[in-house]
RNA sequence: GGGCCGUUAGCUCAGCGGUAGAGCGCCUGCUUUACACGCAGGAUGUCGGGGGUUCGAAUCCCUCACGGCCCACCA
């Protein structure tokens, strides 16, 4: 005998290992006999283990994956993971904090050597969790990419090499931000914005010869060492006269123009600017037009420049600006100080402010690069889910600007650059994608140097989806297979918060190098927060481990958890205790298979094999199976499950899936049919077995996309107990069901009027306080010949359990027929074509009468209101026929039951 | 300053033109031989406010409010 508790954990492991020991998850090329569908993982950085919003991104595309295997197509779910830049350099650079070290003490080369240490453990542990997690991919030798080994390397390399070829890229001195803490550049949209309290400061620049001068208003006095210029509007009369002149700028020995730009906003602060060409971008612009020179006052450091002064110099940038207030404040330069809610920008991976500050950069040109990816999306060749991102994706991809590419980091692809190291060299840098360059192109001499920065880790991230297949001359050795069968994937599922980072530039660089869309579907979830909406972050406490949450539910519930919560495009407030539901369902399930089973051990061999017979033959069952309602019912349920969920499968609901399943499974099969069988006539013939394990059967494999494990156990055990082998050996591969009978609108009818009467009599149990155990004898009189039939023929066995009743009389009610008289109650009933008696010597009066009363009211509310519906005639003579009929169906049945449940209410006052 | 998303039962969320739903929580009964990770029953909502379209609106349109997010060089 089975233990009564689902025990995940073993059967987890017990499968996992099964499958991959048949190799199920590996995909081959085979020509164009079967469809594709084929998903590149968003490459997980490697800076730690994996978080709830992998557990979703994970689980979404393994359902995906799962669910169109059995459908038969040849499904390829590329693993892999990223080098991740900045973000794993930060990671390992504070390693090296905690032993004293810093990365200069190691040198480059060392200290790569530590990061690829470091890459081997963490990404090793990715994969596990990955395979906990029960992520259908393949994970072999060989068959893992990673974003900086090949074959993604080359292909970055290659894919620079072509982009300098058509002149797309160029160095320059720009204004770029960087961050002080990391060390490097960073492209505009790894720039966060947030709000920060700060202050406005007033400083009063005197003129030259003393007298007053301008105000100008700032957020960053320390900047001030820098100044060259103060700007005013020209129709600026506060101002005007001031235009040409010079004034002194307070703390330093120098004198600056009073200059005249149009770009300055007359009604902020007190509309003069200070002009900091070297320290902000507005500036920068300012200055250029006006040709002022540059002081450059904060280096790359954060600390400030021997130009700041000497009273400022080595100073880092926050004690500068305080020191610079006071010294202000001394020398009665400083006139207001307004509490002020300053952007700021801050540094994606550190949250440190980002500095402005111009350097010598690499960047990459987009505008011929975004066009086809506008297109792209406009035509529909790409599409979003949910297609609002749309438009903040076409907004976005109108207004690029050049992507800044280089990092000055160690940790990433070097750019592929190379100098002329001759004394005094003119030869232009020379681009090498493949090997070192070993001599100079242009003028022969035989030492060369390679540039020192890195790329953008996105650059490498932006060729994933043919990187993977060994773009541009083929993997392994230079075959092109792979790339010409995969390319272009299907779908990529993918969170919206790097939509712009990663998603639009895999767009631009899949249409420029392949000439074709990178995938057709780009399936977009939100993020994983805590229950109350807020991000789950180390230092808030409250981040969920995925790997806790498996060990406490089971990783099926942890999946089924997810995945009934995930609505395209919507963040998920996620409870930890939301996974208890799916912990339960488990249990359920487990327990409906184990009772199924049970069942299994009482036919006698002739029956097992007829039984066994129209498993393997499901086609048979239906013909020749000798169905009564209830199952006829329970089979066409279980189509139109198999058929809702396939389509919301097919529309990336899988939240839809997961529930319709849920409710078929609990609510119908388990609830019901389950329920019915037990009483019923024959319990255990062929045919109820039959239907009991179909039903069963169809119902885990729509299940087992989002839940593998326990899918794969119970089916498993269904064919065990059978002694037949089970189709193709695992649900993954034994194909997707279809659906294959309809219910009949009768039976339907039929069904839910037996529902009816057994939940009525359920409920006046209750209602009219009759004990538990308290034997009832309950007199239906019927309407209709069916509804006779229904009770007295065809419920006969099931009725009287399932309503817990023990004895019951009845018959249609002809005219003439005596009525029972003051003995009897008659309670609510829920269909107009039977009514109940009950002897009133077996309820409690009191809380009978209250019940009905309350009963008499709800009806009379619903009365008034359809009622009120079928008094306006514009219903009447504008609404559908159908609409009239039902509501005219519907005044009916409930003045039918006011009228009933008021004579029962006199009946009971007499 | 633009744009997007949200506002439905105590909590977390589905529904998106025909008389309000789920899970969790809550209340009342139940050791009914698959399951107490269960069974049966129950309570709870002016579907953010205001306009409009419609015979009919939680559902479509407009507007306001409040949240949240994204983009943007107002010092």
């Amino acid at each position: 005998m089975l233990p009564k508790v689902y025990n995940p954990k073993p059967t987890e492991k017990k499968w996992y290992e099964a499958w991959v020991q048949s190799d199920l998850f590996s995909s081959k090329p085979d020509g164009d006999k079967t469809e594709r569908f084929v998903m590149a993982i968003p490459p997980p950085n490697i800076t730690g283990s994996l978080h709830m919003g992998h557990a979703l991104n994970s689980t979404l595309q393994d359902v995906l994956t799962r669910y169109h295997k059995m459908r038969g197509k040849n499904v390829y779910w590329v693993p892999g993971t990223d080098h991740g830049g900045i973000a794993t350099q930060n990671v390992v650079e504070k390693q090296l904090r905690s032993e004293g070290l810093t990365r200069f003490h190691l040198g480059r080369e060392k200290f790569l050597e530590r990061m690829w240490t470091w890459r081997r453990e963490c990404g090793d542990a990715i994969l596990n969790q990955q395979q906990r997690m029960g992520c259908a991919m393949d994970l072999k030798e060989g068959q893992v990419r990673f974003t900086m080994a090949d074959p993604c390397a080359g292909a970055v390399y290659a894919a620079f090499e072509k982009l300098w070829n058509r002149g797309w890229i160029y160095r320059g001195k720009r204004m770029i931000n960087w961050c002080v803490r990391c060390g490097t550049a960073l492209s505009d949209i790894e720039v966060e914005h947030e709000d920060r309290s700060s202050k406005l400061w007033h400083i009063h620049y005197p003129l030259e010869n003393g007298n007053p001068g301008p105000v100008v208003a700032t957020t960053r006095p320390e900047t001030m060492l820098g100044d060259t210029a103060v700007a005013v509007h020209p129709e600026d009369e506060r101002h005007k006269s001031l235009i040409g002149r010079r004034v002194k700028l307070p703390l330093t020995e120098r004198s600056i123009p009073v200059i005249a730009d149009t770009a300055i906003d007359l009604s902020f602060g007190t509309g003069a600017l200070k002009v900091t060409p070297a320290h902000d971008p507005v500036d920068h612009e300012i200055g250029r037009k006006h040709g002022l020179p540059t002081v450059r006052v904060i280096g790359f450091d954060g600390k400030m420049t021997e130009e700041a002064g000497k009273n400022y110099s080595g100073l880092d940038r926050d004690a500068c600006r305080k020191k610079v207030l006071e010294d202000l404040k001394t020398g009665d330069f400083l006139r207001d100080e307004k509490p002020y809610r300053q952007g700021v920008s801050i540094c994606y991976r550190c949250n440190q402010p980002i500095e402005p500050l111009e350097s010598e950069q690499w960047f990459l040109k987009m505008d011929e690069l975004a066009q086809p990816a506008i297109d792209a999306v406009k035509t529909g060749k790409v599409k979003f889910y949910p297609g609002s991102w749309e438009k903040p994706y076409l907004l976005w991809m109108e207004n690029l600007r050049d992507w800044c590419i280089s990092r000055q980091i160690w940790w990433g692809h070097r750019i592929p650059v190379w100098y002329c190291k001759k004394e005094n060299s003119k030869c232009p840098p020379s681009v090498s994608a493949r090997a070192a360059m070993q001599s100079c192109p242009h003028c022969g001499h035989g030492e060369m140097e390679q540039d020192s920065d890195v790329l953008d880790t996105w650059f490498s991230s932006a060729l994933w989806p043919f990187s993977v297949f060994g773009w541009p001359d083929g993997w392994p050795g230079n075959d092109k297979t792979l790339l010409n069968y995969y390319y272009p994937t299907t779908v990529m599922v993918t969170g919206y918060e790097i939509l712009y980072l990663w998603v639009a530039r895999m767009i631009m660089a899949g249409l420029e190098f392949m000439k074709e869309v990178p995938f057709k579907d780009v399936y977009i979830h939100g993020i994983v927060r805590d229950k109350h909406g807020k991000k789950m972050s180390k230092s808030l406490g409250n981040v969920i481990d995925p790997l806790t949450l498996m060990d406490q539910y089971g990783t099926d519930a942890m999946r089924f958890s997810l995945m009934s919560q995930v609505v395209p495009g919507r963040d998920i407030a996620f409870a930890p205790e939301a996974t208890v539901g799916p912990r339960n369902f488990c249990n359920k399930l487990y327990n409906a298979t184990r009772y199924v089973l049970m069942q299994l051990d009482a036919p006698g061999a002739k029956e097992l094999d007829q039984i066994k017979t129209w498993i393997q033959r499901p086609e048979r069952l239906l013909k020749e199976g000798n169905f009564d309602l209830a199952d006829r019912w329970i089979l066409g349920r279980c189509s139109e499950t198999i058929e809702q969920a396939t389509e919301a499968l097919e529309n990336y609901r899988v939240d839809e899936a997961a529930r319709l399943t849920y409710e078929f499974l609990w609510g119908d099969y388990c609830d019901w049919y389950i329920e019915i069988t037990k009483y019923r006539q024959a319990p255990r013939s062929a045919t109820v077995l039959a239907v009991l394990i179909t039903v069963l059967e169809r119902a885990l494999k729509i299940l087992h996309p989002i839940m593998p494990f326990i899918t794969e156990e119970l089916w498993h055990g269904i064919y065990d107990k059978l002694l037949v082998d089970p189709p193709k050996g695992f649900l993954l591969s034994s194909g997707w069901p279809k659906p294959f009978l309809s219910v009949s609108p009768e039976d339907r009818k039929n069904i839910n009027f037996l529902k009816g009467v057994i939940t009525d009599i359920r409920v006046f149990r209750f209602d009219y306080n009759i004990p538990p155990d308290q034997n009832l004898t309950v007199r239906f009189k019927t309407k209709t010949q069916t509804a006779d039939d229904l009770l007295f023929k065809h419920a006969r066995h099931f009725l009287h359990p399932l309503a817990k009743i023990t004895d019951a009389r009845g018959g249609v009610d002809k005219p003439g027929n005596p009525d029972a008289g003051n003995n009897y109650l008659s309670p609510p009933s829920s269909s107009p074509d039977v009514t109940y008696l009950i002897p009133k010597s077996e309820i409690d009066l009191d809380k009978t009468r209250s019940r009905l009363q309350k009963e008499i009211l709800s009806l009379e509310n619903q009365l008034k209101s359809i009622q009120a519906r079928l008094d306006n005639p514009a219903f009447v003579s504008r609404a559908p026929e159908e609409e009239v009929a039902k509501a005219r169906g519907q005044i009916d049945d409930v003045r039918k039951k006011l009228a009933h449940n008021q004579d029962s209410l006199q009946n009971l006052l007499n």
